[in-house]
DNA sequence: GTTGGTTCACTTTTT
DNA sequence: GTGAACCAAC
């Protein structure tokens, strides 16, 4: 450790107690040392533990600190006292306030409910999510009147509003009941006036261009946009004016009168979700936080008596707007000036998506100043005083070598895409110097680059290039560091090396192939377990033990038990007459299946039981076995009991994720998310998969609610009525709006990448196959030339069967099984050649017949009623129509909205027949449509002629007609 | 050089 | 559904 001195940061740090400092504390500086010596320096000081607020964001982190703190300092103080001390994460520490004083909060946004002591935490996101799915249809049902367009927009995209009730929660926006506060409601309805600037500097012309009058980047993107999607209502002669935009036209394009309304539908979204949960007891992490923080705002005398003399705070690239402020709020005004230390690092700021802000550290002082004044405009709140506070800035890092250190400036530095260039100018601000290396690693550590040809390939050149570090014993070694500094020499392990992605599949696909080739890799992380093949097998039993004939319990189970495909074929045939009304085949498709099936039948009630014998019939004991079985009596005990619950879950959230360690072998690889490695360190590190589309990653924003900075809340699509068709179109404002406002920044990205090449000690390597331009910009910025000749043979670990240990899983795509498909989506497959044919007419024409599905789903919704005998009144003319159309059918029996499940080819097709009459001697297959002509005649006769096919095949002993019924125009057309 | 069309690959995680 | 890269056409 480095000797103790006045310059020093570190000692500045544990000598400063008095006051509020801001500590950049950089990637292996020492960090969670100098908190503990801090504490000790306090309690040296005769402060006393319960006075000292020491809070962390994640439960690990927490309890390291705690434990860093007893070891250390228990001879200070008793540990009992210490055991009890403030030490904890964020949500507990919040948790602990609504418990001790928060329970009537929801009292002051006019919620006439109180919150329980003994509430519980969604923790869950899938259970959530099915909760909020709940909420949302009673909602719906509730409050149609005022909001059906905005409903119709939304569609059934409700996952989107619950993110965005988490998002404004995040930020501090917060329901009232009967209106939004006001500086609220001027965010969520965004700010013109910076719109005004930013579209006159957008659309200033593009200097060094040849033209006097030229487009510019800005009427590019908007023409983009009018040409490939679908407008309502825009008017094109106001906004363009030659190839610039038309100035006048800002406030034509910034405001949009359906925002009003659509904030205030939001408004009581978000309230009666509060009110939701409220009544079930229940909490998620956001309202958690809100409900803490408004008790301790609006109650004077807890907040006075929960303030703490001493607060410090780890972790603060990781804090988001509200936390900030409730930061604030828990610090005791002492002599005018507060006891305050965050700790934090901006460089290592990547949870954007999860609504934190780096500028909580890079724009410190300018935050607490605009809190503060927020928090006191209607009563003195904050006393104390904001504008002197101190940044101490960590600099020695005791992690790695200095060609890495050196190296890992210009990752904050490089382009993200061909045009983009990084605001360097900031980084030069908030990053000087690059870090000092206070290790001895000079003569031990390597940079290098190496490109694979394609995928696979990468990984047997990951595999490879692990092999020789742990075998080339002379090229590779490892030094290790005591406490004192002394070091010693050894030869590379597997454990030390690390291998990480952007993303989770690449991990899990480079474990499988590696231990394939009995090279030991563990995997730890998230992971889509109901896509595993456990999972599927664990779902497609539950689904039949719900309903034996069900085609898609089938599928997997048949795969899995060897059947061959035409075999599988066969028994969906038999299962799709069986759909029609006839049960021709009352036996299992197989016996062993059958007794097995009613064996999990004689404990039908016993979910789980059912989950863990399907495991257990299959061999499989692994994580991920462990950990479905775990989810699911998660949610039996969440009180979603019934089978039919359980499997529309596992249906719903089968792309969900959830964290797993999966392998546990003791000397191996590890490999994990660049997110995942966040505090960690490994004396090797490869980075892989950086590749094209992948690291950077260029996937835009979406969901169909936009909340932009200036911009407001805006819905993205729009219902409404073009002059023929009731249609969902997009909402052009919000486009537009955006275009001007809404920048693109790579700069998470590049935090990332720091992130990732920060974790390296010695040897640092890059692997890809389509090389990203972060690969490229990197070799070319280090100088260091990428190999594509690498091989060195694979030397396989003899001691252990490794891929026998553990069970692999299966791919994630869905690829090897069967496809189910709808048989729209087939006709979208010829849509294609038709959009050929339109190409020289109108395809605007085309797009808008497509659009008129609305009032079709209405239609044959009533038509399907009108067919079971129900009597309905309607003003629609296609009803009568129908009506009519169905008295004079004198067939001896109707079927409507019949299902169909077909295999064909290689593929299983679903789709839905309005109506089947059957007659003596014939079938007639009739289709409604409410186009206003004829012109997608073409397509429909291809979804026709599948039904027709399909149920020829059926009914064999019957000519099959089929029919289709133009109602607009009333007219019948044979196929 | 500019523009427009087509193709390609698809997230990260903690409380 | 989206942004970037690539390519062909002016």
């Amino acid at each position: 450790m480095a000797l103790k001195s006045a310059n020093n940061p570190q000692d500045i740090l544990i000598e400063s107690l008095d006051g509020i400092y801001l500590v950049d504390a950089g990637a292996g500086t020492g960090k969670t040392y100098s908190i503990v010596r801090r504490y000790g320096n306090l309690l040296d000081k005769k402060v006393k533990p319960e006075e000292i607020l020491l809070i962390t964001f994640s439960r690990n982190a927490a309890e390291q600190m705690k434990d860093e703190v007893i070891t250390n300092l228990s001879g200070k103080i008793s540990i009992s006292r210490l055991l009890e001390a403030p030490i904890m994460t964020f949500h507990s520490f919040c948790s602990k306030v609504i418990k001790s004083a928060g329970t009537d909060s929801p009292l002051t946004m006019g919620i006439n409910e109180n919150i329980s002591g003994n509430f519980d935490i969604l923790e869950e996101k899938t259970i959530e999510r099915e909760l909020f799915r709940r909420f949302y249809f009673t909602f719906r049902k509730n409050n149609s009147k005022g909001f059906e367009e905005i409903f119709q927009s939304l569609e059934n995209k409700i996952d989107d509003v619950l993110s965005m009730i988490k998002k404004l929660c995040s930020k501090g926006i917060f329901p009232g009941k009967k209106s939004w506060n006001e500086s609220d409601l001027a965010s969520l309805t965004g700010n013109f006036e910076r719109f005004s600037e930013e579209f006159d500097r957008l659309n200033a012309p593009k200097p060094g261009k040849k033209k006097d009058v030229v487009n510019n980047d800005i009427s590019i993107s908007f023409k983009k946009l009018i040409r490939e999607k679908l407008y309502l209502e825009i008017d094109e002669s106001k906004i363009f004016n030659e190839h610039v935009l038309n100035p006048d036209s800002k406030e034509y394009i910034f405001f949009d009168d359906s925002q009003k309304n659509f904030i205030e539908f939001f408004r009581r979204v978000y309230i009666s979700y509060i009110e939701f949960l409220l009544k079930k007891n229940m909490l998620n992490y956001e309202f958690l936080v809100m409900f803490a923080y408004i008790s301790i705002l609006k109650n004077q005398n807890f907040r006075k008596k929960i303030q703490y003399r001493y607060v410090m705070i780890d972790e603060f690239q990781d804090t988001d707007e509200i936390q900030f402020k409730l930061i604030m709020l828990l610090c005791k005004n002492i002599n005018d000036t507060a006891n305050l230390c965050v700790v934090g690092d901006w460089k290592q700021g990547i949870y954007g998506f999860r609504n934190t802000n780096i500028k909580n550290i890079t724009d410190f002082s300018e935050n607490l100043t605009a809190y503060k004044n927020e928090l006191n405009s209607t009563e003195k709140i904050i006393e104390y005083d904001v504008t002197k506070h101190k940044r101490i800035i960590f600099e020695n890092n005791y992690r790695s070598s200095k060609l890495i250190l050196n190296f890992s400036k210009d990752t904050l530095l490089i382009k993200a895409t061909k045009n983009e260039e990084p605001d360097s100018e900031f980084v030069k601000k908030f990053f000087e110097n690059p870090l000092l290396p206070m290790r001895k690693l000079d003569d031990m550590t390597e940079i290098n680059f190496y490109e694979a040809e394609d995928k696979s390939s990468e990984y047997n050149l990951l595999i490879q290039k692990i092999s020789e570090l742990v075998n080339e014993n002379k090229k590779y070694k490892i030094r290790e560091f005591d406490k004192d500094g002394n070091s010693i020499e050894r030869n590379v392990r597997y454990s030390d090396i690390c291998v990480l992605s952007r993303n989770r599949n690449f991990c899990l696909e480079f474990q499988r192939e590696a231990l394939k080739q009995d090279i030991p890799v563990n995997y730890s992380g998230g992971m889509e377990i109901f896509l595993s093949e456990q999972g599927i097998l664990v779902n497609a039993w539950l689904k039949l033990l719900l309903n034996d004939r069900d085609i898609s319990g089938w599928l997997p189970v048949l795969d899995k038990e060897g059947y061959a495909y035409s075999e599988i074929n066969k028994f969906a045939e038999i299962l799709v007459k069986e759909s029609s009304g006839n049960t021709l085949y009352n036996s299992y498709p197989d016996e062993k299946l059958g007794n097995f099936l009613n064996h999990l039948k004689n404990n039908s009630s016993d979910i789980q039981f059912a989950a863990g014998t399907v495991l257990n019939r299959y061999g499989f004991d692994d994580a991920v076995s462990i950990k479905i079985t775990e989810v699911i009596s998660n949610w039996i005990n969440s009180g979603l009991t019934s089978l039919s619950d359980i499997v529309r879950l596992i249906d719903n959230s089968s792309d969900d994720e959830f964290s797993i360690d999966y392998g546990d072998i003791s000397d191996a690889v590890l490999t994990q998310t660049i997110h995942k490695s966040k505090g960690l360190e490994y004396p090797v590190v490869i980075i892989a998969n950086m590749n094209v589309k992948v690291f950077p990653d260029t996937k835009g924003e979406q969901g169909v609610i936009s909340f932009v900075d200036n911009a407001g809340l805006r819905l993205k699509t729009q219902f409404g009525f073009n002059g023929k068709y009731y249609y969902k179109f997009s909402n052009w404002h919000t486009d537009f709006t955006n275009a001007v406002l809404k920048q693109k920044d790579y700069d998470e990205e590049r935090r990332l990448l720091y992130v990732a090449v920060t974790r390296a000690k010695q040897y640092l390597f890059f692997t890809s196959y389509s090389p990203s331009i972060f690969f490229t910009e990197l070799s070319e910025k280090s100088g260091i030339r990428a190999e594509n000749d690498f091989s060195y043979g694979v030397l396989p670990v003899k001691t252990a069967k490794i891929s026998e240990a553990i069970s692999i899983p299966k791919p994630h795509k869905k690829e090897n099984q069967v496809k189910l498909v709808s048989v729209h989506s087939l006709m979208e497959k010829h849509e294609q050649d038709i959009a050929e044919s339109f190409k020289s007419g109108n395809d605007f024409e085309f797009r808008k017949s497509l659009g008129s599905a609305e009032k079709g789903i209405l239609i044959h919704r009533l038509a399907q009623k009108l067919a079971a005998g129900i009597e309905i009144e309607s003003k629609l003319p296609e009803v009568n129509k129908i009506k009519k159309f169905l008295q004079g059918l004198n067939s001896s029996k109707l079927m409507s909205e019949v299902n169909i499940i077909y295999p064909k080819d290689n593929e299983v097709i679903r789709g839905t027949i309005d109506l089947l009459a059957f007659y003596e001697d014939k079938i007639v297959i009739y289709d409604y449509k409410t186009d206003e002509s004829k012109n997608n005649l073409p397509k429909y006769k291809i979804q026709m002629n599948i039904y027709k096919e399909c149920l020829q095949q059926i009914y064999a002993d019957k000519p099959v007609e089929c029919k289709i019924y133009f109602l607009t125009l009333d007219e019948f057309v044979d196929v």
